[in-house]
DNA sequence: CTTCATATTTGTAATCATTTTAAATATGTA
DNA sequence: TACATATTTAAAATGATTACAAATATGAAG
Protein backbone atom coordinates (compact mmCIF):
# COMPACT_ATOMS: atom_id res chain seq x y z
CA UNK A 1 0.00 0.00 0.00
CA UNK A 2 1.52 3.31 -1.08
CA UNK A 3 0.18 6.38 0.84
CA UNK A 4 3.01 8.96 1.29
CA UNK A 5 3.63 11.71 -0.66
CA UNK A 6 7.45 10.39 -1.53
CA UNK A 7 6.17 7.51 -3.66
CA UNK A 8 3.12 9.20 -5.30
CA UNK A 9 5.30 11.96 -6.36
CA UNK A 10 7.77 9.24 -8.03
CA UNK A 11 4.57 7.78 -9.35
CA UNK A 12 3.71 10.93 -11.43
CA UNK A 13 7.28 11.30 -12.55
CA UNK A 14 7.70 7.75 -13.66
CA UNK A 15 4.13 8.36 -16.04
CA UNK A 16 5.97 10.91 -16.79
CA UNK A 17 3.02 13.58 -15.21
CA UNK A 18 4.47 16.60 -13.47
CA UNK A 19 3.57 16.18 -9.92
CA UNK A 20 1.69 19.35 -9.09
CA UNK A 21 -0.05 19.78 -5.45
CA UNK A 22 -3.38 19.12 -6.85
CA UNK A 23 -2.45 16.07 -8.82
CA UNK A 24 -0.48 14.69 -5.64
CA UNK A 25 -3.76 15.26 -3.91
CA UNK A 26 -5.80 13.65 -5.98
CA UNK A 27 -3.42 10.65 -6.28
CA UNK A 28 -3.18 10.58 -2.72
CA UNK A 29 -7.17 10.57 -2.34
CA UNK A 30 -7.34 7.70 -4.66
CA UNK A 31 -4.46 5.41 -3.14
CA UNK A 32 -6.53 5.94 0.38
CA UNK A 33 -9.81 5.30 -1.12
CA UNK A 34 -9.72 2.38 -2.90
CA UNK A 35 -13.24 0.62 -1.88
CA UNK A 36 -15.44 3.20 -2.58
CA UNK A 37 -14.56 4.00 -6.25
CA UNK A 38 -15.49 7.54 -6.00
CA UNK A 39 -16.98 9.87 -8.29
CA UNK A 40 -15.60 13.26 -9.57
CA UNK A 41 -17.86 15.03 -7.66
CA UNK A 42 -16.83 13.31 -4.46
CA UNK A 43 -12.69 13.73 -4.75
CA UNK A 44 -13.45 17.41 -5.63
CA UNK A 45 -15.87 17.64 -2.23
CA UNK A 46 -13.38 16.08 0.08
CA UNK A 47 -9.90 18.02 -1.38
CA UNK A 48 -11.76 21.43 -0.97
CA UNK A 49 -11.20 21.16 2.71
CA UNK A 50 -7.57 20.72 1.97
CA UNK A 51 -7.28 23.17 -1.63
CA UNK A 52 -9.96 25.61 -1.04
CA UNK A 53 -9.61 27.32 -4.75
CA UNK A 54 -9.43 23.44 -6.67
CA UNK A 55 -11.89 22.96 -9.65
CA UNK A 56 -13.75 20.36 -10.78
CA UNK A 57 -12.12 21.31 -13.95
CA UNK A 58 -8.76 19.85 -12.59
CA UNK A 59 -10.05 16.98 -10.97
CA UNK A 60 -11.45 16.00 -13.97
CA UNK A 61 -8.48 16.89 -16.12
CA UNK A 62 -6.35 14.75 -13.79
CA UNK A 63 -8.32 11.94 -13.61
CA UNK A 64 -8.02 12.07 -17.51
CA UNK A 65 -3.84 12.02 -17.71
CA UNK A 66 -4.27 9.65 -14.48
CA UNK A 67 -6.40 7.52 -17.08
CA UNK A 68 -4.22 7.65 -20.20
CA UNK A 69 -1.17 6.85 -18.20
CA UNK A 70 -2.92 3.59 -16.73
CA UNK A 71 -2.92 5.10 -13.41
CA UNK A 72 -6.76 4.85 -12.61
CA UNK A 73 -9.17 2.87 -14.32
CA UNK A 74 -12.73 4.36 -15.20
CA UNK A 75 -15.68 2.78 -14.61
CA UNK A 76 -19.29 3.29 -16.21
CA UNK A 77 -21.25 1.39 -13.93
CA UNK A 78 -24.52 3.80 -12.22
CA UNK A 79 -25.18 5.00 -15.85
CA UNK A 80 -25.15 8.55 -14.69
CA UNK A 81 -21.48 9.57 -13.79
CA UNK A 82 -18.04 7.95 -13.95
CA UNK A 83 -16.57 5.95 -11.14
CA UNK A 84 -12.50 5.73 -11.04
CA UNK A 85 -10.85 2.96 -9.53
CA UNK A 86 -7.30 2.96 -8.48
CA UNK A 87 -6.74 -0.70 -8.32
CA UNK A 88 -6.06 -1.37 -12.44
CA UNK A 89 -5.68 -4.99 -11.85
CA UNK A 90 -7.80 -7.28 -13.61
CA UNK A 91 -11.17 -7.49 -11.60
CA UNK A 92 -15.03 -6.74 -11.73
CA UNK A 93 -17.53 -4.99 -9.99
CA UNK A 94 -20.57 -5.15 -8.34
CA UNK A 95 -23.30 -2.49 -7.72
CA UNK A 96 -25.72 -2.39 -5.04
CA UNK A 97 -29.21 -0.97 -6.24
CA UNK A 98 -30.40 -0.16 -2.50
CA UNK A 99 -27.02 1.40 -1.13
CA UNK A 100 -25.36 2.41 -3.72
CA UNK A 101 -21.81 0.80 -3.08
CA UNK A 102 -19.45 -0.40 -5.42
CA UNK A 103 -17.44 -3.71 -4.73
CA UNK A 104 -14.96 -5.48 -6.02
CA UNK A 105 -15.28 -8.14 -7.17
CA UNK A 106 -12.27 -11.53 -8.45
CA UNK A 107 -13.56 -13.60 -11.23
CA UNK A 108 -11.34 -15.98 -13.18
CA UNK A 109 -12.74 -17.20 -16.78
CA UNK A 110 -12.63 -16.59 -20.41
CA UNK A 111 -14.22 -13.69 -19.46
CA UNK A 112 -12.24 -12.00 -17.52
CA UNK A 113 -8.99 -13.24 -19.04
CA UNK A 114 -10.30 -11.35 -22.15
CA UNK A 115 -7.43 -13.35 -24.93
CA UNK A 116 -9.49 -16.30 -25.38
CA UNK A 117 -11.95 -14.08 -27.52
CA UNK A 118 -12.74 -16.28 -30.61
CA UNK A 119 -13.91 -13.72 -32.85
CA UNK A 120 -10.15 -12.26 -34.23
CA UNK A 121 -11.30 -8.74 -32.75
CA UNK A 122 -8.15 -7.08 -30.34
CA UNK A 123 -9.57 -6.77 -27.13
CA UNK A 124 -7.62 -3.86 -25.19
CA UNK A 125 -10.55 -3.76 -22.38
CA UNK A 126 -11.70 -5.86 -20.19
CA UNK A 127 -15.48 -4.87 -18.12
CA UNK A 128 -17.38 -6.91 -16.04
CA UNK A 129 -20.41 -5.93 -13.48
CA UNK A 130 -23.50 -6.96 -11.62
CA UNK A 131 -25.95 -5.41 -10.06
CA UNK A 132 -27.78 -6.52 -7.55
CA UNK A 133 -28.78 -6.40 -3.77
CA UNK A 134 -25.45 -6.63 -1.67
CA UNK A 135 -24.84 -8.75 1.75
CA UNK A 136 -25.78 -5.80 4.00
CA UNK A 137 -28.44 -4.61 1.97
CA UNK A 138 -29.94 -8.16 2.38
CA UNK A 139 -29.54 -8.29 5.59
CA UNK A 140 -31.51 -5.03 6.38
CA UNK A 141 -34.20 -5.96 4.17
CA UNK A 142 -34.23 -9.16 6.45
CA UNK A 143 -34.59 -7.47 9.84
CA UNK A 144 -36.83 -4.73 8.22
CA UNK A 145 -39.55 -7.75 7.52
CA UNK A 146 -39.08 -8.99 10.75
CA UNK A 147 -40.08 -5.47 12.23
CA UNK A 148 -43.14 -5.12 10.28
CA UNK A 149 -44.48 -8.45 11.56
CA UNK A 150 -43.99 -7.85 15.26
CA UNK B 1 -37.91 -14.00 -35.62
CA UNK B 2 -40.76 -12.02 -35.35
CA UNK B 3 -40.83 -9.16 -37.06
CA UNK B 4 -44.88 -8.68 -37.99
CA UNK B 5 -47.31 -5.96 -36.60
CA UNK B 6 -49.57 -8.67 -35.34
CA UNK B 7 -47.37 -10.55 -33.07
CA UNK B 8 -45.37 -7.39 -32.19
CA UNK B 9 -48.61 -5.97 -30.13
CA UNK B 10 -49.10 -9.40 -28.84
CA UNK B 11 -45.67 -8.96 -27.48
CA UNK B 12 -46.95 -5.26 -26.18
CA UNK B 13 -50.24 -6.58 -24.60
CA UNK B 14 -48.65 -9.64 -22.83
CA UNK B 15 -46.46 -7.35 -20.85
CA UNK B 16 -49.57 -4.83 -20.50
CA UNK B 17 -48.23 -1.82 -22.53
CA UNK B 18 -50.83 -0.30 -24.39
CA UNK B 19 -49.92 -0.71 -28.32
CA UNK B 20 -49.53 2.70 -29.41
CA UNK B 21 -48.45 3.07 -33.40
CA UNK B 22 -45.52 4.55 -31.85
CA UNK B 23 -44.51 2.01 -29.84
CA UNK B 24 -45.01 -0.72 -32.32
CA UNK B 25 -43.04 1.05 -34.67
CA UNK B 26 -40.09 1.49 -31.92
CA UNK B 27 -40.69 -2.11 -30.79
CA UNK B 28 -40.81 -2.82 -34.45
CA UNK B 29 -37.23 -0.89 -35.01
CA UNK B 30 -35.45 -3.16 -32.78
CA UNK B 31 -36.89 -6.42 -33.57
CA UNK B 32 -35.26 -5.42 -37.25
CA UNK B 33 -31.81 -3.89 -35.45
CA UNK B 34 -30.65 -6.27 -33.74
CA UNK B 35 -27.02 -5.95 -34.53
CA UNK B 36 -26.09 -2.58 -34.55
CA UNK B 37 -27.63 -1.37 -30.39
CA UNK B 38 -28.87 1.54 -31.57
CA UNK B 39 -29.15 4.67 -29.49
CA UNK B 40 -32.36 6.98 -29.07
CA UNK B 41 -31.59 9.10 -31.60
CA UNK B 42 -30.50 6.06 -34.32
CA UNK B 43 -33.98 5.19 -33.48
CA UNK B 44 -35.61 8.55 -33.59
CA UNK B 45 -33.99 9.47 -36.62
CA UNK B 46 -35.38 6.44 -38.16
CA UNK B 47 -38.96 6.66 -37.30
CA UNK B 48 -39.08 10.36 -38.63
CA UNK B 49 -39.54 9.03 -41.79
CA UNK B 50 -42.51 7.10 -41.25
CA UNK B 51 -43.99 9.27 -38.44
CA UNK B 52 -42.87 12.90 -38.81
CA UNK B 53 -44.49 14.44 -35.31
CA UNK B 54 -42.68 11.53 -33.06
CA UNK B 55 -40.61 13.43 -30.33
CA UNK B 56 -37.48 12.34 -28.72
CA UNK B 57 -38.99 12.09 -25.47
CA UNK B 58 -42.01 9.18 -26.60
CA UNK B 59 -38.36 7.54 -27.77
CA UNK B 60 -37.22 7.92 -24.50
CA UNK B 61 -40.43 6.93 -22.54
CA UNK B 62 -40.99 4.08 -24.68
CA UNK B 63 -37.56 2.50 -24.36
CA UNK B 64 -37.62 2.86 -20.66
CA UNK B 65 -41.56 1.36 -20.56
CA UNK B 66 -39.70 -1.58 -22.68
CA UNK B 67 -36.79 -1.97 -20.14
CA UNK B 68 -38.87 -2.15 -16.68
CA UNK B 69 -40.54 -4.90 -18.61
CA UNK B 70 -37.71 -6.79 -20.15
CA UNK B 71 -38.20 -6.24 -24.13
CA UNK B 72 -34.86 -4.58 -23.96
CA UNK B 73 -31.71 -4.49 -22.53
CA UNK B 74 -30.05 -0.99 -22.04
CA UNK B 75 -26.03 -1.21 -22.44
CA UNK B 76 -23.95 1.15 -20.96
CA UNK B 77 -20.70 1.13 -23.09
CA UNK B 78 -19.64 3.94 -24.70
CA UNK B 79 -19.77 6.15 -21.74
CA UNK B 80 -21.35 8.95 -24.19
CA UNK B 81 -24.98 7.70 -24.51
CA UNK B 82 -27.08 4.57 -23.78
CA UNK B 83 -27.40 1.31 -26.24
CA UNK B 84 -30.55 -0.85 -26.63
CA UNK B 85 -30.78 -4.34 -27.37
CA UNK B 86 -34.03 -6.21 -28.44
CA UNK B 87 -31.95 -9.31 -27.48
CA UNK B 88 -32.50 -10.03 -23.99
CA UNK B 89 -30.32 -13.50 -23.73
CA UNK B 90 -27.44 -13.45 -21.63
CA UNK B 91 -24.68 -12.05 -23.95
CA UNK B 92 -22.04 -9.76 -23.58
CA UNK B 93 -20.40 -7.56 -26.15
CA UNK B 94 -17.52 -5.66 -27.80
CA UNK B 95 -17.01 -2.16 -28.61
CA UNK B 96 -14.83 -1.51 -31.40
CA UNK B 97 -12.69 2.08 -30.88
CA UNK B 98 -12.23 2.36 -34.12
CA UNK B 99 -15.59 1.89 -36.19
CA UNK B 100 -17.69 2.06 -33.31
CA UNK B 101 -19.78 -0.95 -33.73
CA UNK B 102 -21.17 -3.00 -30.96
CA UNK B 103 -21.05 -6.85 -31.94
CA UNK B 104 -22.68 -9.66 -29.48
CA UNK B 105 -19.82 -11.67 -27.76
CA UNK B 106 -21.00 -15.49 -26.94
CA UNK B 107 -18.75 -15.65 -23.43
CA UNK B 108 -19.95 -19.06 -20.80
CA UNK B 109 -17.89 -18.99 -17.54
CA UNK B 110 -18.64 -17.90 -13.86
CA UNK B 111 -19.02 -14.31 -14.67
CA UNK B 112 -21.56 -14.82 -17.42
CA UNK B 113 -23.51 -17.26 -15.49
CA UNK B 114 -23.43 -14.75 -12.41
CA UNK B 115 -24.81 -16.79 -10.00
CA UNK B 116 -21.68 -18.53 -8.69
CA UNK B 117 -20.68 -15.31 -7.39
CA UNK B 118 -19.33 -16.47 -3.75
CA UNK B 119 -19.34 -12.76 -1.67
CA UNK B 120 -23.36 -13.14 -0.86
CA UNK B 121 -24.77 -10.42 -2.77
CA UNK B 122 -28.31 -11.29 -4.71
CA UNK B 123 -27.25 -10.90 -8.81
CA UNK B 124 -30.30 -9.64 -10.44
CA UNK B 125 -27.80 -8.12 -13.75
CA UNK B 126 -24.94 -9.11 -15.34
CA UNK B 127 -22.93 -6.84 -17.79
CA UNK B 128 -19.65 -7.77 -19.44
CA UNK B 129 -18.68 -6.24 -22.09
CA UNK B 130 -14.81 -5.97 -24.04
CA UNK B 131 -13.17 -2.98 -25.63
CA UNK B 132 -10.54 -2.92 -28.27
CA UNK B 133 -9.86 -3.21 -32.41
CA UNK B 134 -12.72 -5.89 -33.83
CA UNK B 135 -11.37 -7.81 -36.59
CA UNK B 136 -12.85 -5.48 -39.89
CA UNK B 137 -10.53 -2.68 -38.78
CA UNK B 138 -7.55 -4.85 -37.94
CA UNK B 139 -7.84 -5.64 -41.85
CA UNK B 140 -8.50 -2.20 -42.83
CA UNK B 141 -4.94 -0.96 -40.44
CA UNK B 142 -3.11 -3.53 -42.37
CA UNK B 143 -4.32 -2.85 -45.17
CA UNK B 144 -3.45 0.93 -44.57
CA UNK B 145 0.28 0.03 -43.40
CA UNK B 146 0.72 -1.90 -46.79
CA UNK B 147 -0.32 0.65 -48.92
CA UNK B 148 2.21 3.28 -47.23
CA UNK B 149 4.79 1.24 -47.48
CA UNK B 150 4.61 0.62 -51.55
C1' DC C 1 -73.07 10.32 -31.32
C1' DT C 2 -71.63 13.29 -27.48
C1' DT C 3 -69.27 13.87 -23.07
C1' DC C 4 -66.02 13.03 -19.92
C1' DA C 5 -61.98 10.78 -17.67
C1' DT C 6 -57.69 8.89 -18.58
C1' DA C 7 -53.52 7.73 -21.08
C1' DT C 8 -50.29 9.11 -24.51
C1' DT C 9 -47.72 12.13 -27.21
C1' DT C 10 -45.43 16.22 -27.98
C1' DG C 11 -42.42 20.43 -27.48
C1' DT C 12 -40.06 23.07 -24.36
C1' DA C 13 -37.46 23.83 -20.52
C1' DA C 14 -34.60 22.03 -16.85
C1' DT C 15 -30.93 19.08 -15.14
C1' DC C 16 -26.61 17.05 -14.69
C1' DA C 17 -22.06 15.24 -15.98
C1' DT C 18 -18.48 16.54 -18.71
C1' DT C 19 -15.72 19.35 -22.07
C1' DT C 20 -14.22 23.62 -24.09
C1' DT C 21 -12.33 27.98 -23.80
C1' DA C 22 -9.75 31.71 -22.31
C1' DA C 23 -7.82 34.25 -18.65
C1' DA C 24 -5.04 33.97 -14.40
C1' DT C 25 -1.43 31.81 -12.03
C1' DA C 26 2.58 29.06 -11.27
C1' DT C 27 6.93 26.97 -12.82
C1' DG C 28 11.40 26.48 -14.84
C1' DT C 29 15.04 28.35 -17.39
C1' DA C 30 18.04 31.76 -19.66
C1' DT D 1 14.50 39.44 -13.42
C1' DA D 2 12.16 38.24 -17.63
C1' DC D 3 10.12 35.15 -20.56
C1' DA D 4 8.17 30.82 -22.43
C1' DT D 5 5.48 27.09 -21.11
C1' DA D 6 2.44 24.32 -18.32
C1' DT D 7 -1.21 24.28 -15.02
C1' DT D 8 -5.13 25.85 -12.74
C1' DT D 9 -9.22 28.18 -12.58
C1' DA D 10 -13.99 30.02 -13.57
C1' DA D 11 -17.37 30.48 -16.76
C1' DA D 12 -19.68 29.06 -20.73
C1' DA D 13 -20.92 25.36 -23.97
C1' DT D 14 -22.34 20.74 -24.98
C1' DG D 15 -24.99 16.63 -25.08
C1' DA D 16 -27.83 13.03 -23.11
C1' DT D 17 -31.68 12.53 -20.42
C1' DT D 18 -35.66 13.85 -17.54
C1' DA D 19 -39.43 16.89 -15.89
C1' DC D 20 -43.24 19.40 -16.98
C1' DA D 21 -47.38 21.02 -18.95
C1' DA D 22 -50.21 21.54 -22.88
C1' DA D 23 -52.26 19.13 -26.86
C1' DT D 24 -54.07 15.01 -28.66
C1' DA D 25 -55.94 10.45 -28.79
C1' DT D 26 -58.61 6.67 -26.69
C1' DG D 27 -62.35 4.34 -24.53
C1' DA D 28 -66.28 3.96 -21.68
C1' DA D 29 -70.85 5.80 -20.08
C1' DG D 30 -74.85 8.04 -21.00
Amino acid sequence: MITNMKSLKAILEEKGIKPTYQRLKILEYMSRNTVNHPTVEMIYEKLLKDIPTISMTTVYNTLNAFLEKGLVDAITITGTEMRYDFNTDSHHHFLCKRCGRIMDIEVTCPFSEGKKLQYGHRVEEVHGYFKGICKDCLKDVRNSAEESSL
